[in-house]
DNA sequence: CTTGACCTTCCCACGGCTGGAAGCCCCACC
DNA sequence: GGTGGGGCTTCCAGCCGTGGGAAGGTCAAG
């Protein structure tokens, strides 16, 4: 199978096979004697495996150690779960950090009457406010299509 | 004032001030006869601006926006009102897909003995789960210090 | 054999910084 | 009036994950 096809069939783009391979993520594809890339139905599951977790939002670095642990046949469950725990408390952080935000905005919006008039609470306080500095984490969700 | 006392002045690093001056955010500074940028304390506060428009996750397009309106004098509050309800549906929409990864991941971890057995809920579904696609949104926070 | 759909490699861009290197200049201190 | 160390200047390169495109080789159908 090559690189187009391993794509459809996994959901991950062959730009992106291509690029997960460089980086080491994946291991490399073996080739065919034109030099194409050859993918078995294993590697479309480890695609596969890759993109459902990056949709989950792990980040490549746990997706490594997710994809030794899915390969060693001697795992401990544990090791897996407490990656997928570290997950959810880094996404509840993050939900927190938003939600602060979110909520900030929302009082100030309330607050703007939002008319031809010039004055404007949301200015005002971007321009005085001071916010607890929430320090940034990792690995988001972002740049849109 | 030169770019130090500026950045410790305005919580806004030397390297930011001259990125943002860099790519256009904000207006080139002055320079003393030694080369050295000078800032004004209207420039401190105008960095003060950016630095907590960026706090509540403001994108630099917006900002740039913001600081437009800002500035001028015959502005209309819906204008900036309009642009803090899009940030706060943005948030919104990033929040709930945010939810529904940990939610996902709750379940399973759950679902998880996490023990020193291999079977592993969590990377069966990894390797077979389907996802309904979110499609990925805008200007996050991320990229651990 | 031609066509066009695929593959290959390579480089560039995005956002929002952060770090480093090289080199000059400035200012406080003695 | 020196001088040392820190500030300042510029430029370049990287992070992550992805998309876009150019230039060239390869495959399969007509």
């Amino acid at each position: 199978m090559n690189i187009g096809e391993a794509a459809s069939a996994s959901g991950v783009s062959a730009k992106m096979i291509r690029y997960y391979e460089q980086s080491g993520l994946i291991p490399k594809a073996g080739r065919t004697t034109a030099g194409y890339r050859d993918y078995s139905t294993t590697d479309v599951h480890m695609l596969r495996f890759v993109r459902r977790s990056r949709d989950l939002g792990f980040s490549m670095a746990e997706i490594e150690e997710l994809l030794q642990l899915w390969r060693d046949r001697s795992r401990q469950s544990a090791d897996v779960k407490r990656i997928a725990l570290a997950r959810i408390a880094d996404l509840r952080r993050r939900i927190q950090e938003m939600e602060d935000m979110a909520a900030t905005l929302e009082h100030l919006a309330s607050c703007c009457s939002g008319d031809n008039r010039p004055d404007c609470p949301i200015l005002a306080d971007l321009e005085q406010g001071e916010v607890a500095k929430p320090r940034r984490s990792r690995g988001a969700i972002d740049a849109a299509p």
